[in-house]
RNA sequence: UGGGGCGUGGCCAAGUGGUAAGGCACAGGUCUUUGGAUCCUGCAUUCGAAGGUUCGAAUCCUUCCGCCCCAGCCA
């Protein structure tokens, strides 16, 4: 955890030396108190765990706290199942909000009474206008308001409409509550903003215990107030809105003072993070759910094979500001590469098998040879791998007619089995079409282990996995969901136009060694030379299942695909 | 043509009057039983533009240009 030099402020992001600066001058009494105010009406994606690794880092850093907000006030759009995922995701990603779960809801009682007091102190008036003659009145962007007819009610007259507002003796839209603040005002926000609805659908937490729902920027702005919130963190659409926040907290007088503070989302490039398009990816089957590896929502992200610490490390290298930003995948997958770097064992396994005979090989007989777990980390150990005279290589380490940068295997080429020996190609076998479906080699017995005595060392490495001892496992190769880096919305709105048709690639017949017979969900390994990968969900001994999380940095791909000039 | 923000290398981002941090990406090299990882080196004479102030400006002033957000009884 760090610890912010609250004396020196330069090199933090621009909220926290506010913070530090507050922290200084005794303001709040030195607390430093943030929350994360989620409505529960869809998943948590990458953008939110900005949000949440900000809230939940500052508390930690500042020695304050962070709660955990349900911001339910639209009971229809609202559902448990997303509450839950929202904590799930919250705790996997590495915080904890204790015994500060909060919910808009529980305020509702107290939230109407304020807005009873505003209406006392004649600063709220009841309107019954309808929606579209509101709409009207408000103006436009460059005209101003005018007042609504309803705007002069009496202070009695609206108590009592707002009273019966409450009671249910109103239908939807029929009336509405709005704060009485200036209908010329330059800023909308400020145009007379409507402050309770009545509204008849079953909340999923209060029932129907109410028909009247606070707006956002009430409901926030006091919930934050009464939750003692010292900093207010959100993003910078709500900028404008910060005068309504203030403007109630000043009206009601209320004892304590949040601030909020706004910083700029950060979006991913190849990938949409916006609500509304997530749910129609996941309503319109263009995923399989919300946990699609290939979604840029936490569940997806973890199904996918991400830890959290790659996604705090990420997020963490990106900071705060207040810039308008779309980061390149590139740099979200380089956080994960250099966590599971660090932490993934390395197994062998082969995507598209190659079958080869190593005729000098004796026919019956079994090695079991010596594997690092993980060079990066010695205390991982080693494990025994089976190596006979059948194995299977990676169809593409395999050329009949290399080109010139390729030195992987290829007809009289030798090259290195990892752990295991140096095996030549001494011819190909052919079927009918001319595809190659078999490679006979010989080996060197001199080689065990991957070294020759004469110092000799092929230029490529290969692994493989022994055709007596392999299991079988699925693979889900996923790239990324869009084509465009920025998925554009066409004439009518669709944005899913550019979406990658090959955006997953299932491979059925994997060969992997066997040691990974007994993955569990959720295991992550690194498969030598072909990437990171995670036991999926569906996971199950006998029928193994693998997302790749991300592949490795691949100079020879890239070569190939003319990325990259060869040396 | 109203209000609120933002413009520093391909992508992020420090810097807030003293002569452009860092990360990702990229390029070259080292090392290597993963064409992985590691390590080294390179990569903005310039900070949206133009003027001005100053010994000195990305930082101060002026004007201009560009981008984002706001007209839900959504959050």
């Amino acid at each position: 955890m760090k610890s912010p030099d609250l004396e020196a402020t330069s090199g933090l992001d621009f909220i926290r030396t506010r913070i530090a600066e507050d922290v200084k001058a005794g303001r709040n009494g030195g607390r430093v108190h943030t929350r994360f105010p989620p409505e529960p009406n869809g998943y948590l994606h990458i953008g939110h765990a900005k949000s949440i690794c900000l809230n939940f880092g500052i508390a930690k850093e500042f020695g304050g706290l962070c709660n955990l907000r349900f911001d339910d006030t639209n009971p229809s759009k609202e559902e448990v199942e997303y509450e839950e995922s929202i904590k799930r995701d919250v705790k996997w990603l590495g915080f904890d909000w204790d015994d500060r779960l909060f919910y808009a809801s529980d305020y509702f009682g107290q939230l109407y009474q304020y807005a009873v007091q505003l209406i006392q102190s004649d600063k709220a008036y009841v309107d019954s206008l309808t929606a579209d003659q509101i709409r009207e009145y408000r103006g436009t962007l460059t005209e101003p308001g005018k007042d609504s007819p309803y705007r002069t009610r009496t202070i009695a007259e609206n108590l009592e409409l707002f009273e019966r507002m409450r009671a249910g003796d109103f239908p939807e839209g029929a009336h509405v509550l709005r704060a009485r603040i200036d209908m010329r005002s330059g800023n909308i926000n400020l145009r007379d903003p409507a402050i309770f609805r009545v509204k008849y659908a079953s909340h999923y937490r209060t029932g129907s215990q109410w028909c009247l729902y606070p707006m956002y920027d009430f409901a926030h702005a006091l919930s934050d107030a009464i939750e003692g919130i010292t900093h207010s963190l959100c993003t910078l659409e709500f900028e404008d809105h910060r005068p309504l926040y203030d403007w109630f907290l000043e009206q009601l007088q209320l004892p304590h003072r949040p601030q909020q503070i706004e910083f700029a989302k950060g979006f991913i490039s190849y990938t949409v993070v916006a609500k509304r398009k997530l749910r129609t990816l996941v309503f319109d089957k263009r995923v399989s759910g919300w946990d699609d590896p290939r979604m840029p929502t936490l569940s997806g992200l973890r199904r996918r094979g991400f830890t959290p610490e790659a996604i705090r490390a990420f997020w963490e290298s990106i900071g705060i500001a207040k810039r308008d930003s779309t980061i390149d995948v590139s740099q979200l997958e380089a956080a994960v590469r250099d966590d599971l770097n660090k932490k993934a064992p390395r197994a062998m396994a082969v995507l598209r098998p190659l079958r080869v005979v190593i005729e000098n090989y004796p026919e019956d007989q079994v090695e079991e040879l010596d594997a690092v777990n993980n060079p990066e980390d010695a205390s991982m150990g080693k494990r025994k791998v089976p190596f006979s005279r059948i194995v299977y290589i990676e169809r593409d380490d395999f050329r009949e007619n290399p080109p010139k940068q390729f030195f992987r295997l290829s007809p009289g080429r030798e090259v290195r089995l990892r752990y295991a020996y140096f095996i030549t190609c001494t011819s190909v076998v052919k079927d009918e079409n001319g595809e190659v479906v078999e490679l006979r080699c010989s080996y060197d017995p001199a080689t065990r282990g991957g070294d020759a005595p004469d110092g000799r060392s092929p230029k490529a490495t290969m692994h493989w996995v022994s055709a007596a001892h392999a299991v079988r496992g699925e693979i889900r190769l996923y790239d990324r969901l869009f084509n465009d880096e920025r998925p554009s919305e066409d004439e009518e709105g669709d944005f899913t136009s550019s979406l990658n048709p090959n955006s997953l690639e299932v491979l059925a017949d994997a060969h992997l060694e066997p040691s990974l017979s007994s993955a569990q969900p959720g295991d992550r390994y690194q498969f030598e030379r072909m990437g990171y990968f995670c036991a999926d969900l569906d996971s199950k001994p006998g029928a193994l299942v693998f997302n790749r999380t991300v592949t490795l940095r691949d100079t020879w791909a890239r070569i190939e695909k003319g990325l990259k000039k060869p040396r």
